[in-house]
DNA sequence: CTGAAAGCGCTAACAT
DNA sequence: ATGTTAGCGCTTTCAG
């Protein structure tokens, strides 16, 4: 590993000078023509700073710390995590990693990565449940991620469900679909609520009326099959809106006992990644997957303009993403994900 | 944060003291009662190294590389990084990550990882083709998680397909089964070929003839739906070993319609984490997944074990995995996964 | 047995 | 405009 000390003796001049160029503080301090120098010798040496030294001085590491809370064994924040990374290599950061049950050794695991010297973090907790924000993460620049918090003390990046309910009961009415019919969950979580709301206004804006014989919620104990079953026989709904790939399957099962095929006989939109898992499906069912990534991507962009207090400007997304909001902006209904602000009260 | 500064005053010794005792280098050099004087004070202080300034000096990090190719979009690693994540904070190590698309910006990431100091790296990648390991990290420690490769330079942690297949199908059997019908994979890869052959073997053992028109081989553009049809009204199996979810799906499908139930009418079981996924599975159907997890709490512990040039003994694993084979011991076939010790050539 | 001192690679205030 | 210097927190050799 070449360091300052091997470029500055190639160049004929000393460390510090290097150090001034090689940071951009060479403007009216160093001579150009041996900013140049210095340039081309870094450059040819292949000269890396070592950040390790360098954030001993400055206490700025360029780590961030990602703290998920895993439900058991579901690897829910994978994709969060996927596109931290994503927006994190990005922008010249990089991440350490901690998975927690949420014990006790949470709080060692945390303040290892504190020693570290992470910039800031990234905190991520699949639940619909309200949470406390760990004491310990506190005390550093902090995003969450999908995490209903009992304070509003941090910026927040969590699925617009809203959204989501809209947006699939839209897409059923605008295929033709007569008798809609929605599969949520029984326990009654703001997603839930929050869904069956946007479900609702779709209904309401396309001038009809709202049967709540269509709406069944299944727990995760109940007969649900058998519910799900029933609303076929009952109500013979030619489209679905449903929760989770859980009560996708239940309709698929209905659907294939009855002979009826999906795509043809009846529309599917799901909120999940049924289709991709199963990924050669016949027929086609359509689902919603939470945008994970896109959250994930998004929060570690806001992270980092927090860290470097400065605005990341509007388009902070590569291609494929570039139909997400600028960071500062409100998320239109077609992204489902949206920012909440959060001034970010840092208490030391 | 406190220093070794702040416990050597506190305890009215130099900070040389400090540092030879908190590494236990104090024997017959430090005097028992001081040592404990300053352990105490360390404690009380809540005194923790700075790993950065240590590095500094010893180019030891405690930061090992998790180096993931993703196929776009799905997030195959995550387990095997939560897995990785347990054992590596359970040795004091922490995980610095580097997800990449395999592009030439994986170089510069990697070699980003390289600056940050990282004692080794983890490698993994979600392929059933044989690959090359990228040669920026054959210069540290390496252990590959489920990578096949061209060259047996480093140790792998991979899935033990053989004993998937001899598994499924022997359970399949004790359960009574007649026929045993396995619906694989039309592209020829070598997990498709140790299934085979795990299932044939068992068939073997029982006292079997195999019969190949009960394997059915379907590939992702194939009008899969209708082959295994086409297998349910010809042969009437009553038992299903499946390459993966979407296959288990086309049994699942195949039967609904025929109004059969899986776990009455027919047992199925399925690689992958179908029953996961639609977690209120009923009827009920088993799968077995892939031990990533396993996966990589093993290569995690592997790598370790290689860096500090020792072994980590024969229980390196927490309770759940405790019926994982020690770290340097071949794996019995009860557990999914393998260590193939490839004596790990680093050319510096 | 213990402490002083050098130095890991880098930054930044201070001299020149 | 450039160099000198003093550390950041820690390890380790070498004197005492």
């Amino acid at each position: 590993m070449m360091t300052m000390k091997d470029v500055a003796e190639k160049a004929g001049v000393s460390i510090s000078t290097v150090s001034l160029v090689l940071n951009n503080h060479d403007a009216g301090r160093v001579k150009p023509q041996i900013a140049a120098k210095v340039r081309q010798m870094a450059e040819e040496l292949g000269y890396k700073p070592n950040p390790m030294a360098r954030s001993l001085r400055t206490s700025r590491t360029g780590i961030l710390g990602f703290v998920s809370e895993q439900i058991q064994g579901i690897p829910y924040t994978s994709k969060a995590l996927q596109g931290a990374q994503d927006a994190t290599s990005r922008y010249g950061y990089i991440i350490l990693l901690v998975d927690t049950d949420g014990s006790a050794r949470q709080v060692e695991q945390t303040s290892t990565l504190q020693r570290y010297g992470v910039d800031g973090f990234l905190y991520s907790k699949p639940s619909s449940q309200v949470t406390e924000v760990p004491e310990e993460l506190v005390h550093s620049p902090l995003v969450l991620i999908s995490t209903n918090t009992v304070d509003n003390r941090f910026p927040i990046v969590e699925p617009n469900e809203f959204a989501i309910g809209y947006d699939a009961t839209k897409r059923l009415i605008d295929s033709g679909a007569k008798k809609i019919a929605y599969i949520g969950n029984a326990k009654p979580t703001i997603t839930q609520a929050t869904r069956l709301e946007g479900y609702r206004r779709a209904f309401k804006e396309a001038g009809r009326t709202f049967d709540d014989r269509l709406v069944v919620n299944v727990g995760n104990n109940d007969p649900a099959l058998e519910m799900v079953s029933r609303l076929f026989d009952e109500q013979h709904p030619d489209a679905f809106f449903c929760y989770d790939d859980s009560r996708t399957w239940y309709v698929y099962e209905c659907a294939a006992r009855r002979g009826l095929t999906i795509g043809k006989d009846l529309s599917v939109i799901g909120v999940g990644n049924l289709d991709f898992i199963v990924d050669t499906f016949t027929p086609k069912l359509t689902t919603i997957a939470i945008p994970e990534y896109e959250m994930g991507y998004w929060a570690a962009c806001k992270l980092i303009s927090l860290i470097e207090k400065r605005s990341l400007g509007p388009h902070p997304f590569p291609d494929e993403l570039s139909n997400l909001p600028a960071i500062d902006a409100a998320s239109p209904a077609k992204v489902h994900c949206r920012l909440i602000e959060n001034e970010s009260v840092i208490s030391k």
